[in-house]
RNA sequence: GCCCUAGUAGCUCAAUGGACAGAGCACCGGCCUUCUAAGCCGUUGGUUGAGAGUUCGAAUCUCUCCUGGGGCGCCA
């Protein structure tokens, strides 16, 4: 936001590293570290011991560094556009003339809107891929980070610039479907599931699961339905029909809850019949290893790649009885993608114990001469578990179902909104409850190094104070609320304001770093960048908030304040938007 | 056995190789005739798992250990 300035001091460092005859050295901007100062800062560290190495001096790092970083700053002088510079121990720090970069910030952000923020359009293509839930099965909150943490991603690319594809591919083939189907024609069959599909979907799974492992018949007659569904009879082919659209309906109405949405819905049972074929292919070319009718199809990926030690290992590709496993249709899938869109990116939201098998893909890939495949990314995050490092099961029905936690959320904030707000109507009540519920469900899964483990447990899933959406939340409804007192009119400036309190600054300077924070955020594919970042804006603005009168002061502090205000509620508001928190006006 | 990953305050977590390792929770003490107290202020709290190395500078990079989690031919 302050690129002009910084344009003509680095211009001034790279004449003065000419002049001693050292290499020009990008320099590393960061904010001024302390707190009631606005400003950015760099170091000369690196430029001194480059230099004291090449000259083989003994001088001292820091004291050189200090001494480049006072030489710079006499250069500059004052007409650059800072109120100050300095050079302490090493460091070269610029201090902005406040009321002149408050004025330029607020209206940036006044000016650009819900915009604020954004980068500029890119002609990159990013797909990125998530929720691959598993049709025929539940919804459990293991799944939850997955869909938020991949649509997320895909907000972050959306607001930095990029081209974005949301794609969904949610598996509706495998022996789970073919297990699921035949408990259902064992002891359900011709029942439609209730109002409560997905539960009832996931009850009837277990139900299989637990039957097969205890029933001596099962495994032949499961793997006779199997062949069935294989040579595509029609009978079967419809009772997949019907059950499979169960589950996707079911999924639906969660997504859309959620605020997940899909430009394109991939099937594994779509990529089936070319994934057969693409493996032919690939025993044709002494690519993948036949090991039928005793063992399986598969491509020893290390020995084709001349690795010396195990590092891909194998991967199996086809079943020896002929039948489709994950590889077989995620081969012809990432070719798909990149035939259906040209891509820059393709992006996998996958948990992070499938890292190997998704190494393994990719390599294959590689070897079988896509061109693009080094342009697959897995994004590995660690999975959800239970107190007790429990990893959550459907198989096993150690769960914790989304619509229960949501349920009981929604509840809870409801009945806190009740409290302190008793003026609404019911249907804002709910409203607001929804938005604080979801709010602070999607922000626990998102605040946190996406390769940490989260431990549910219900007292912190939660819990509503600290760090926590609800906190974000309330600084908007309290931003929109002095607005409010306002008749929401933003008043054009009334001149200048001379003196600005600490906690102003700290808050125009938060603002101001948004723009980067998305950039940094979409960069490293990290919510918790923004999530981080929309905690220490709403802890700025809270400070203000404590500090500054805004109806009661004199203009033309009175308008400045107020413009400040709209311009924090808009970039809360924004950061929120990317996090898919709702910002609700009233709490 | 091999590979990946994590280890930071009592707990949950932050910290582009840079200034004094910071938040929240919990604990203790303050602040509502004031723009919404889901808030604010203050106090307490550290051998960054251990040890070595690289560097002017290491929670961060390298190596060796320790501990937890995960993965490793027909599950998804």
């Amino acid at each position: 936001m302050f690129q002009p300035e910084l344009n003509k001091i680095e211009a001034i460092i790279e004449g003065y590293f000419t002049e001693i005859d050292l290499p020009v050295i990008k320099m590393q901007w960061s904010p001024t570290p302390f707190a009631g100062q606005w400003g950015l800062s760099t170091s000369f560290f690196q430029a001194a011991s480059q230099e004291i190495q090449r000259n083989e001096q003994k001088v001292n790092v820091p004291q050189r560094a200090q001494e480049m970083a006072h030489a710079v700053a006499e250069r500059i002088g004052f007409e650059c556009g800072f109120e100050r510079v300095e050079a302490v121990r090493g460091y070269l720090n610029l201090y902005f003339k406040p009321a002149e970069f408050a004025r330029r910030v607020v209206a940036e952000v006044l000016g650009k809107g819900v915009d604020f923020g954004r980068g500029s359009d890119r002609v990159e293509k990013v797909m990125v891929e998530y929720a691959q839930l598993n049709t025929h099965k539940t919804f459990h909150v293991g799944h939850l980070r997955n869909v938020i943490l991949g649509s997320v991603i895909c907000n972050m690319l959306d607001f930095a610039g990029y081209d974005v594809i949301r794609a969904n591919y949610m598996g509706d083939i495998g022996s789970h479907v073919v297990k699921w189907m035949w408990n259902y024609l064992k002891r359900h069959n011709g029942e439609k599931p209730p109002q409560n599909s997905i539960r009832w979907l996931g009850d009837l799974y277990t139900e299989a699961d637990n039957l097969a492992r205890t029933d001596p018949t099962a495994e032949a007659e499961i793997k006779a339905l199997f062949a069935r569904w294989d040579a595509r009879d029609p009978e079967v082919i419809a009772l997949w029909q019907l059950t499979r659209q169960w589950s996707l309906d079911g999924f639906d109405a969660m997504f859309l809850r959620l605020g997940a949405r899909f430009d394109k819905y991939y099937f594994p049972s779509e990529e089936e019949d070319d994934g057969k074929q693409l493996i032919a292919d690939f025993i044709q070319r002494g690519i993948a290893v036949d090991g039928r009718p005793n063992e399986a199809v598969f491509v020893d990926i290390d020995k084709l790649a001349g690795e010396k030690k195990e590092k891909y290992r194998v991967l199996v590709v086809l079943r020896s009885d002929g039948t489709s496993l994950y590889a077989t249709t995620d081969l012809p899938l990432a070719i798909r993608k990149f035939n259906d869109y040209n891509l820059a990116k393709s992006i996998y939201v996958v948990d992070v114990r499938q890292s190997l098998y998704f190494q393994q893909v990719f390599k294959t890939l590689e070897l079988t001469g896509n061109s693009w495949a080094n342009r697959c990314q897995h994004l590995a995050y660690e999975i959800v578990n239970l107190p007790g490092n429990l990893t959550m099961s459907s198989r096993d029905g150690t769960v914790v179902l989304l619509e229960d936690l949501l349920k009981e959320a929604v509840e809870r904030a409801v009945a806190v909104v009740r409290k302190k707000n008793a003026d609404l109507s019911t249907e804002e009540m709910h409203q607001i409850g929804e938005a604080v519920a979801l709010g602070a469900i999607k922000y626990s899964m998102l605040d946190r190094e996406n390769t940490k483990v989260v431990t549910f447990d219900w007292e912190s899933a939660l819990n509503y104070d600290g760090q926590a959406a609800p906190y974000i939340q309330y600084a908007h409804v309290r931003a929109n609320s002095i607005l409010r007192k306002n008749k929401n009119m933003i008043p054009s400036t009334k001149g200048e304001q001379v003196t600005l309190e600490s906690s102003e600054i700290n808050l125009i300077d938060m603002i101001s770093r948004f723009p980067n924070e998305v950039i940094k955020a979409a960069e490293e594919l990290k919510p918790l960048v923004i999530s981080s970042y929309a905690f220490r804006l709403a802890q700025a603005f809270n400070d203000f908030y404590n500090q500054c009168p805004v109806m009661k002061a004199e203009e033309p502090m009175r308008s400045n304040r107020l413009r400040l205000v709209a311009a924090a509620k808009q970039t809360i508001s924004n950061s929120l938007a990317i996090l898919g928190i709702t910002a609700p006006e009233a709490m």
